[in-house]
RNA sequence: GGCAUCGUGGCCGAGUGGCUAGGCAGAGCUCUGCAAAAGCUUGUACAGCGGUUCGAAUCCGCUCGAUGCCUCCA
């Protein structure tokens, strides 16, 4: 199965076998949040894509080392703020530390990510932990001769790099268009030219957020800490790097451009882009209210949707579709979502319950497993591997209505497949079950009974009774269901 | 203005030269005292206009539209 995977990758524009440079190990770099605010949910779905992808690597037997840094330093601000770091200027909106903002952040990320029950990455570094590398990393690069010092801030000499290697490779632009495009300096800028980065800024008075270095007291360029960090823990040249698609330019052509000025070799193998998540057909933007927060998503305590989402519903929801597509949130299509979820879990416990017979009839098990790794080996294609899911749920059923029937042996393939697939490479959890505390007792004990008063009106033909009871519990959201073996409920 | 991605049935969303995606909604059926729930069955599609081809939703060109990034520090 292994062999069989295929990955797009962005550098090339195309799908290409993946290929590890070591055959048992994958090195995975993905670009993780600015802990500035809470996390948003375009950011979560770009990560809940690489825990796809990370999933389904672990699944067909890879060890993965994957990295995800968070970025607590560093990421200037692109609005009128001179220069002003994001998390010092919300310390100072805020009137605390910068490194308790980064905290309570970092705090909010982990736990709505883990509500999304994605798996933690492996190490989790963060840009303020590898000022030391980074410094280094600016030494060799001005060593190179890639970059220059101007009034304690070193940039990188992009017009420079671009004699001896390609800028632009991976987002396709072409460094006389950016030039071309770029608009005439206003006179205040220490760079040479537009297309320059900064790998060292100096720090003004106000700020925050420095650390001393041969320059300047200071701190680093955005892109530098990722260079950085993938560098020190996979190597200068790894598997797979990943980000969201916002991240292909500027941020990871320079990574590449970083990387190649020190170490002379491209760094990356695979790149790998999520895309992004539209609301309602918008960007999300905080400034125009097209926004929500995972939170808020949970709770239902928003203006934007008439009810809560779970977040295994939002995670199925964005697993529907694929993740180089762009997605986007809707009441209509989350309730869809939700709908099918549901269709799916409950198909997976009926699988528990169902019995195995002498023979399978009208399923061909081992091309259904096939189907659902050839889904996924085609550049992760969860949409079509849960479309296959859904295949095993209509037979499923159909063996539990006794229209087929099941072998045992396959049935216990099956098991181990849907199991693998819905729980360890989708990640996805069932709804927990209400724990038996001694209310819930005692609202089971009492809905049987007027579960049992209804069924005694119905055998005496008192339908007006027991439709009362049916539909006075319909009012305050509980369903009874008839069925033949007996009536059952459903508290919503 | 530049770069990139994309426009699929009522909604969402795969596919990508000839072969059923799937989910939700709708319709029909089964079950039921009637419902509900559940299950089964089922349909109208590939933005528009040209071109290539035996054959295009799939390739090429143009038009229209959408989204992201860039055009200032990053």
């Amino acid at each position: 199965m292994k062999e069989a995977l295929a990955v797009y990758n962005s550098l090339s524009g195309q799908k290409e076998p993946f290929k590890p440079i070591l055959p048992e190990h994958v090195g995975m770099y993905v670009c993780g949040p600015t802990v500035y605010s809470n996390v948003h949910l375009g950011n979560c779905r770009t990560f809940i894509s690489f825990d796809l992808i990370y999933r389904y690597l672990k699944h067909l037997g890879y060890k993965v080392r994957y990295v995800r840094n968070i970025t607590d330093a560093g990421h200037l601000e692109n609005d009128a703020d001179e220069g002003e770091d994001r998390i010092a200027k919300k310390a100072r909106l805020e009137a605390i530390e910068p490194m308790e903002v980064v905290q309570r952040y970092t705090v909010d990320f982990r736990d709505t990510m883990a509500q999304f029950n994605a798996l933690p990455p492996s190490i989790e570094p963060t840009a303020t932990g590898h000022i030391v590398e980074q410094i280094e990393l600016i030494k060799n690069i001005l060593e190179e001769g890639y970059a220059y010092e101007v009034n304690g801030s070193v940039y990188f000499d992009v017009l420079r790099f671009n004699k001896d290697r390609v800028y632009g490779k991976l987002s396709g632009r072409k460094i006389e268009e950016l030039i071309h495009n770029s608009r005439a300096l206003d006179g205040q800028s220490d760079k040479r030219n537009p297309q320059d980065f900064a790998l060292w800024k100096k720090a003004e008075p106000e700020h925050i957020m420095r650390w001393p270095s041969p320059w300047s007291d200071g701190f680093p360029g955005w892109h530098l800490e990722c260079t950085a960090m993938s560098t020190k823990y996979l190597g200068t040249r790894f598997d797979i790097h990943g980000g969201g698609m916002d991240l292909k330019f500027p941020h990871h052509e320079c990574e590449i451009a970083q990387a190649e000025a020190v170490y002379n070799e491209q760094p990356v193998n695979y790149w790998l882009h999520a895309n992004m998540l539209t609301l309602n057909g918008k960007k999300m933007a905080k400034s125009t209210g097209n926004n929500i927060l995972p939170n808020e998503m949970f709770s239902g305590e928003n203006t934007i949707f008439n009810k809560a989402f779970s977040p295994m519903v939002v995670r199925f929801f964005m697993l529907q579709a694929h993740y180089r597509s762009i997605v986007d949130l809707s009441e209509n299509a989350l309730e869809a979502s939700e709908k099918g979820f549901y269709r799916l879990v409950e198909g997976i416990q009926t699988l528990e319950q169902i019995e195995s017979g002498d023979k399978t009839t009208g399923f061909d098990l081992k091309q259904w497993t096939a189907d659902c790794y050839a889904a996924m080996n085609d550049d992760f294609n969860s949409p079509v591997m849960i479309a296959h899911l859904f295949d095993a749920v209509k037979f499923i059923n159909s063996i539990s209505n006794g229209k087929k029937s099941i072998n045992k042996e396959d049935l216990e393939a099956l098991r181990t497949c849907m199991h693998a697939f819905f729980y360890e490479v989708l990640g996805l959890q069932t709804p927990e079950k209400n724990k038996s505390t001694q209310e819930t007792s005692q609202l089971e004990a009492t809905l049987e009974l007027l579960i049992e008063l209804r069924a005694k009106a119905r055998a005496n033909k008192d339908f007006e009774i027991s439709d009362l009871i049916r539909d006075s519990l319909e009012k305050i959201q509980i369903q009874l269901n008839d069925a033949a073996e007996g009536t059952t409920y459903q508290i919503n």
